[in-house]
DNA sequence: ACCTGAACACCGTTCAAGT
DNA sequence: ACCTGAACACCGTTCAAGT
């Protein structure tokens, strides 16, 4: 009867793709509500599932905000990675960083989720690796102009700075214009 | 029968001290897992009183956060303000970023609870006085060298690289001693 | 004033069962 | 494999009642 289903619509999650609707569901939840709000039941009932269902794919509520935690991290080195093949070295930096702020801005739920300390990357190895990977290509590009004493000091004062900023934009304390007039 | 309870210990919380005691409880839920672990009912149970008596003090559970982030302002303002005066201008900036970190690093729980957007200042009028008289105090000493062009930017940039760092501190991604010596 | 117990509508999570 | 319904122990919040 829905063995058809998969190439259409409603039901697609019978197949395959509840894992990704619920992830969709919970993402909507969290950007209205803040993590406090992303319930798997919620999660279940958007994704027109049982209450129960969620489980097939995540062990737990804190699995699925790993989840979109850890999606969190892959966009947001994407953005640094393009933000970096798109300027050279001496604004390159400055280029991370205002990706940074903008990623912070766009989606502040999702960054105080990826920062806020209610997921544990220690119990997340595919979140752990993302927010990593996410540091790497940050690292690299804060790095690359410099290597005498000092270096590894001004790398860490650039790399608070913006997260700094990225706080405060996300906080609603400052906006995201004066933030990155910040980045010189 | 417990009219003499005012002077004796266990059963002051029925004469005044029951608002106290929900938010020793509640700091020390807080503490020991992050907001999500702040119930009132569990709250209630520490300081002995039905599950219902915390409603006396606090009108909802968002309340009982606020006046944790709001001790948490109070207790911030007042470590910036000793730091300042225990220093003279030259390195009295530094003096009050290291008390901001230090804070941080103490009370993490309490500081992702004042920056992590799950209590709305907007909604809480004695946490948005605590939390701006707290930046206003940082903010004064920012400023205090500087009048020239491109002062606020400098204020502002001072601002959010300790923030960043408290944060990273906060977050464990380095260490406090790691982060005092990026103040310069 | 301050506290209690019962009640309601939610949670996360587990289990036995259906296709 | 994937989904369901019932069940359990929790929540926040409200209400009627006690002292």
């Amino acid at each position: 009867m829905w063995a058809l289903s998969t190439s259409g619509g409603d039901t697609a999650y019978h197949h395959g793709d509840l894992r990704r609707s619920l992830i969709a569901a919970a993402r909507d939840l969290l950007r209205a509500g803040g993590v406090e709000a992303v319930t798997l039941r919620e999660a279940a009932r958007l994704a027109g599932v049982s209450h129960n269902a969620p489980y097939r794919h995540f062990a737990s509520r804190e699995a699925l905000l790993a989840a979109l935690a850890t999606e969190g991290f892959r966009a947001l080195r994407k953005a640094l990675e393009e933000a970096g093949r798109r300027a050279e070295p001496p604004e390159r930096l400055t280029a991370l960083g205002r990706a940074y702020l903008r990623f912070a801005d766009a989606d502040r739920a999702t960054f105080r989720l990826m920062f806020g300390g209610v997921v544990e990357d220690a119990d997340h190895p595919d979140l752990a690796e993302a927010s990593s990977a996410t540091f790497g290509a940050l690292r690299s590009v804060v790095t690359e102009r410099e290597s005498p004493a000092g270096a590894e000091r001004d790398a860490l004062r650039a790399w608070a700075l913006v997260h700094g900023l990225a706080h405060l934009v996300a906080d609603r304390q400052i906006d995201a214009a004066r933030a990155e007039a910040c980045l010189k």
